[in-house]
RNA sequence: GCUGAUGUGGUGGAAUGGCAGACACCAGCGACUUAAAAUCGCUUGCUUCGGCGUGCGGGUUCGAGUCCCGCCAUCAGCACCA
């Protein structure tokens, strides 16, 4: 039969103008029906419009989406943007454009891009973290935070460049150097709003065992937690009445400490200035240290320097003895207390430390040779030279030196953590105002929740300035305000928040976006909280995963969400990378941009290679090849409209393969293994064309097995064939286990485990049947002429192995 | 450095401890065509035809891409990019 060509230009666009004027994929409020929340992470609305990257998760979720609709469920799938950010206003300041007109262009030509991609998402509820009665909540959670002091003002270091004046993003310091002018970046000081994020660091751990992520994604989060379990030690000092207390996961090597370390930055070195002979030599150390970061303080591979601190000893709490004090940065202040004992003989970083620095090493765990390193097993080593601990495992001596410690007053068991609180401040323009207003008489006070949103005063100039202060702070209309609590004079905070705020909690709006008494109502939230299937990137698995979580946890624990976690299920997607195998970056010239794929080989074409390319949670190279093949497996599908035979039955020919397929394809798509699943239905598609004709049964599941991952193709087919009103209502496709058991069966036949020959055998053979009378085979008796049989091994449908001589 | 992952043909990849390379891409050959494109068909890991082959070296097992130990290489994150 003629049939009409294959054009994506013409029925990609007519089918989205059917989806959008049909409501085909908005979410309804019948609240009685089952429902099922699908969400991938809201892009970052940046001036160079989507890459292809983006279709990847997004395509993912939509064909688990879609299937969801055919499968009956209330289907919510949001999308949004999470347009504050450091990128925008920096574009801003370079066009002399303001950040809201940006963002506005952007999100525009995101959401124009998205819509081509055919993604279903619910356009009717989209969420923007830049629109006023979007922020105001957000607000209003930072304020509840604060109610519940969580949020607090701390003295945090920053980046700073010597020459701009002004506080930098890490992403903005590159080696050391400032990214714009190539200056110096030192750490300054500077007050800084924090969020209590440690006080939920043991429910964010305990909260992972009731979720299904992917088993990566929870352990990347425990470590991140780092909950690990020691002791504070005091340790009283030679100068003073000061105690400097230590934090050490490994207590029971206390007699093995030959020497303390403080941070650069420990407080006591001010307390201590009369005391310390060398105070300018440990000041001008503390400002080398400065000069680094953490994560380059911390490294094990590099050179360990330090300065001791002359004048002042430590003293050992169960043993009296004396040791020096020296500073070092591979210590830092963020950590436990800011000050270790180092025990060089069973730490590696000690023992470096003390090999280069000539300080004594005492072994306290027997087993190792801690002249050529430091022995760190905490399994095998018996404890010396420990006084009343000699003779016991590392574990007894770790209770019994806390029970000691702790009757002494000295010390105490000490959970500690990795994760350290969130710093809440930025001095930019293109953030959320910080909700609180600095008065004179009655210090810092919330803004009332009634006077939500502060909003963004617009401005002409918002660059940084030279204080750096926010832009914020030379707006004195805006910063000058009275107090809420005395109606007297007072100046308003000029922080504004970080973009994770704006992103800790709008999976919560998307289920009543216009709400205006709350974050949502709580019967929308109710019902659709939590999300049931969360795919992102791993990029984001420690800081937003971790953030969000903590915001909903908070939320949960005041009353204001009913369910406890966020997210039900966490899934990630790999990168893709350029056809150079490099990441995609504007810079390295190999960035793939979507609309040309799609004006090439439409967009049916383009989501079927993003789903095919390789598995899903790898990284893969694009390849625009590939993505053309992809084409001609569409255009195979639509020619199997040339020859149907009408009838809604399968064929005799095809039945197996057909319900063999509907497995596969339901199962793997549950998986996230849609390369598997496409590459199921490549075989379905060339077995009906050897068989030479389809009827139209095996076309419709055909084609509702592919509407998930080429929705216009699909419909459009459904049609001509004159189907129904619509594919994406019609229900999934069911397969019949019956219909999938076979008679026969190949299997291979081994000798030794190596492979020999091939044999066919009753499929229903038992294991018992076959190890007898399977040396008796015609085709077996040629492969073990002359040996003879041991052992022999069946595998049900796989092999049998013979061990022969 | 720390934490997590990955490593299989010319390429992307497939494979509950059980027939390595499914499904594609590229390439080659053929058909159709005045010709090209498109389409269709065939070939396609290496091989001295014995075999050899899943980053390297060991181990467990009747049997290892898969499990264990030790290396090497690559990628992601490292708290102010999001």
């Amino acid at each position: 039969m003629e049939i009409k060509p294959y054009i994506p230009a013409e029925i990609e666009p007519k089918w989205q103008k059917i989806w959008e004027d049909t409501h085909a994929f908005e979410a309804s409020t019948d609240y009685s029906r089952p429902k099922f929340y699908g969400l991938i992470e809201f892009p970052y609305p940046s001036g160079h419009g989507l890459h292809v990257g983006h279709p990847r998760s997004n395509t993912a979720m939509d064909i688990i989406a879609r299937k969801r609709r055919m499968e009956g469920y209330n289907v919510l799938f949001p999308i949004g943007w999470d347009a504050f950010g450091l990128p925008t206003e920096n574009f801003a300041i370079k066009n002399k454009v303001h950040p809201a007109i940006v963002t506005k262009q952007n999100i525009d030509h995101f959401r124009t891009q998205l819509k081509r991609t055919g993604v279903s998402f619910d356009y009717t509820r989209e969420v923007d973290t830049t629109d006023p009665n979007y922020y105001r909540w957000t607000q209003w959670i930072f304020l509840q935070l604060y109610k519940h002091g969580l949020a607090y003002k701390s003295e945090m270091p920053i980046n700073w460049c010597t020459s701009c004046k002004c506080g930098l993003a890490n992403e903005e310091v590159v080696g050391g150097v400032c990214e714009r002018c190539g200056s110096q970046v030192i750490r300054k000081v500077k007050k800084q709003w924090m969020l209590k994020i440690t006080q939920y660091a043991q429910k964010l751990l305990d909260g992972l065992d009731t979720v299904d992520f992917i088993e990566k994604v929870k352990i990347q989060q425990r470590n991140w937690i780092g909950r690990s379990v020691g002791a504070e030690v005091d340790f009283k000092l030679t100068a003073g009445d000061e105690k400097v207390r230590i934090f050490t996961t490994r207590p029971d090597t206390l007699f093995g400490a030959t020497y303390m370390v403080l941070s650069p930055e420990h407080p006591l070195i001010e307390k201590l200035k009369d005391s310390i002979v060398n105070y300018d030599a440990c000041i001008a150390y503390r400002n080398e240290a400065a000069k680094k970061s953490d994560f380059e303080r911390a490294e094990l591979a590099k050179e360990k320097t330090g300065v001791q601190l002359e004048g002042v000893k430590a003293v050992n709490p169960v043993n009296g003895k004396e040791i020096p004090i020296w500073l070092s940065d591979y210590v830092l202040m963020s950590y436990g207390t800011g000050a270790i004992m180092a025990v060089p003989a069973h730490d590696t970083r000690d023992w470096e430390f003390a090999t280069k620095f000539g300080m004594p090493l005492i072994e306290v765990v027997a087993g190792g040779d801690i002249q050529k390193e430091a022995y760190t097993d905490i399994q095998d080593g018996v404890m010396v030279n420990s006084d009343f601990l000699n003779g016991m495992t590392v574990a007894q001596a770790k209770e019994a030196i806390i029970e000691k410690l702790t009757e002494l007053g000295v010390g105490e068991k000490k959970v500690n953590f990795k994760l350290r609180d969130w710093v809440f401040s930025r001095q930019r323009y293109w953030g959320e105002p910080i909700p609180v207003v600095h008065c004179d008489k009655c210090g810092i006070v919330p803004v009332p929740e009634d006077q939500l949103p502060v909003t963004l005063p617009m401005v002409d100039n918002y660059e940084p300035t030279d204080s750096g202060e926010s832009p914020l702070s030379v707006m004195t209309d805006w910063v000058n305000t009275t107090c809420p609590c005395c109606g007297g004079a007072a100046k308003r905070e000029t922080d504004t928040m970080p973009q994770w705020a704006g992103s800790s909690w709008y999976f919560m709006r998307y289920c009543d976006p216009k709400a205006t008494c709350g974050i949502g109502s709580k019967e929308a939230l109710d019902y659709w909280m939590p999300v049931d299937w969360y795919n992102g990137g791993m990029e984001h698995t420690t800081l937003h995963l971790l953030y969000s979580r903590f915001w909903h946890l908070f939320l949960h624990d005041i009353g204001a969400i009913s369910a406890p976690e966020p997210y039900q299920k966490r899934t990630s997607h790999g990168m893709i990378l350029g056809e150079n195998g490099e990441k995609m970056s504007k810079s390295r010239g190999n960035v793939i941009n979507p609309d040309d794929i799609i004006d090439e080989i439409g967009a049916d074409a383009f989501r079927v290679y993003e789903m095919f390319m390789g598995a899903f949670d790898q990284a893969i190279p694009w390849s625009t090849k590939s993505a053309k093949g992809c084409r001609r497996f569409l255009d195979r599908v639509w020619r199997l409209q040339e020859n149907i035979v009408d009838t809604m039955d399968y064929s005799d020919k095809l039945n197996a393969i057909m319900h063999e397929t509907i497995k596969k394809v339901t199962l793997d798509f549950e998986a996230m293994k849609f390369n598997t699943a496409i590459a199921a239905m490549m075989t379905l598609v060339n077995e009906m064309y050897a068989v030479g004709s389809v009827t139209k049964g095996e076309l419709a599941t055909l084609l509702k097995l592919l509407n998930p991952v080429a929705p216009h193709i699909t419909e459009e087919m459904w049609e001509l064939q004159g189907l129904g009103s619509g594919i994406h209502h019609e229900p999934w496709p069911v397969w019949d286990d019956a219909a999938l058991v076979k008679t026969e069966v190949e299997i291979a036949v081994q000798v030794a485990g190596k492979i020999r020959g091939r044999i066919m055998i009753p499929a229903d053979m038992t294991k018992e049947t076959a190890e007898k009378e399977l040396v008796n085979h015609p085709e077996v008796q040629k492969i073990l002429a002359g040996k003879t049989v041991m052992k022999v091994i069946f595998v049900p449908g796989r092999l049998v192995n013979f061990i022969a001589r």
